[in-house]
DNA sequence: TAGTGGTCTAGACCACATC
DNA sequence: ATGTGGTCTAGACCACTAA
């Protein structure tokens, strides 16, 4: 069986993978170098197979796999389509907060964005240690408020590596429509691919109290997000503040 | 093609399903019907193909999606398995706590359990409805604590329907070495399949906070969990509480 | 009607575990 | 040597979408 060049001349192949998991790291790269955009179809399956001279069957299991993991979507009848956070269906993929009431799934449409601020500056230590950029690295800050039928909800604090969010401005931020992370990829060209979240629970204290129209010593909820791209690449540093009087966060087990 | 009878026969056919899910379901009546245990080996692939009727690709589509839903484990050269909590690789599947420090995955082993309270009584309202059991019916409370390196660090308040947990005993569960989950398929043949996490931010208070060691106020996380068995049947309430300051609510979001 | 993904089959061969 | 799951193929047919 022809062995496929491109991973055959990958640095140091490491001893021997299934045809599919060669096949599925191709379709990697070629996602992560942006041949294929969000939202835009990809070749259909057929025609992969003839390119890379391999069954239908084997195509298909790797792209399988690509949409479990949430790279790919498939349609049938259509095609399979590079997954975007743009779209209603994954719209808010990483925001697990939820109405204490609300039944459900009633998603949270109807969130309120307030930006408060959005400026480039010198990355902290702490900041630059998790994006894995230099200490002092230019940096962008933003912050923001999420509102729920007026009542503030949830104080973020977000941090971006500045080489990567050139042209990145306030005016940009609020005047978009939509996800945060559908701004990324239309402006940046940079897909979030999967995130880690550490929560805990900490005191409201000074601005972030007032902010969250909360007395100070308030519990609330923390949660730290990194949020990687392709080659797990981290790109984004997230601190939420959540309010958990009327909404909590919620999670599956399985 | 023969339809798969015991299908047919279901009450209200749901108008279609592929071949391959009609075999999932019906590995899935039988696993609940208690037909393999957790940690036995089911028939071969082939073997159930010659069952149903139908080609060993089918059947391994089905057992396919199983195993990524948890409930069977695939061993190649060994068979596949009813999953279960008593094994090392699934240990704490539910428990997302994790050492602040401790790099990435040094699961929490070494944690100390401290049975404070298991005792019979009626399900409080609230708990009734959780469990979909009727108010006032019988119910077993435990309470617990956690503690690492001799620090308390949860607080569990766990809730279960008395009928199905008869001679459950504080000495049984004292004396049970590895995961209650684990004891609970063993005593009582039920498996633990989904669950469902609120969490919040809240104030220690009275007891609660003595048995944490934490001063009144402090900020705690609260986890409610509702556990599930086959059939989407809620068996468990749990309500945890977790002190944060050195531990930290772990999760991973694709 | 044509093109796409989705299902199902049958058979060959590989990798792993056990005897 | 045997039995298990894992991979790969080739081809048939179904279900959905769009022109």
């Amino acid at each position: 069986m022809p062995v496929l060049d491109a991973v055959a001349a990958a640095p140091s192949a490491p001893a021997f993978s299934p045809l599919y998991q060669q096949i599925k790291a191709l379709l990697l790269q070629r996602l992560q170098a942006g041949e294929w955009k969000p939202g835009e179809m990809i070749p259909s399956e057929m025609e992969l197979a003839a390119r890379f001279k391999v069954s239908q069957g084997t195509v298909r299991k790797a792209i399988d796999e690509l949409a479990q993991e949430n790279h790919l979507v498939r349609r049938q009848g259509k095609g399979t389509f590079v997954a975007t956070h743009a779209e209603e269906r994954t719209q808010y993929r990483f925001l697990r907060l939820m109405p204490d009431d609300g039944g459900g799934n009633p998603p949270q449409t109807r969130l309120q964005r307030r930006l408060l601020e959005c400026r480039r500056m010198r990355a902290p230590a702490e900041v630059a240690r998790a994006l894995e950029i230099k200490s002092g690295e230019a940096a962008v800050q933003i912050r923001r408020l999420l509102l729920h039928a007026g009542e503030p909800v949830v104080l973020d604090e977000i941090w971006l590596p500045g080489p990567l969010f050139k042209g990145l401005t306030a005016d940009k931020l609020s005047s978009w429509r939509g996800p945060m992370y559908g701004l990324f990829e239309a402006e940046f060209g940079l897909r979030m691919v999967r995130a880690e979240e550490k929560i805990r629970a900490v005191a409201a204290a000074g601005d972030d109290a007032a902010l969250l129209a909360v007395a100070a010593g308030t519990p609330l909820l923390l949660v730290e997000r990194l949020s990687h791209t392709y080659g797990d690449r981290p790109v984004e540093l997230r601190r939420g503040l959540y309010r958990t009087d009327r909404f909590h966060y919620r999670n599956e087990l399985q």
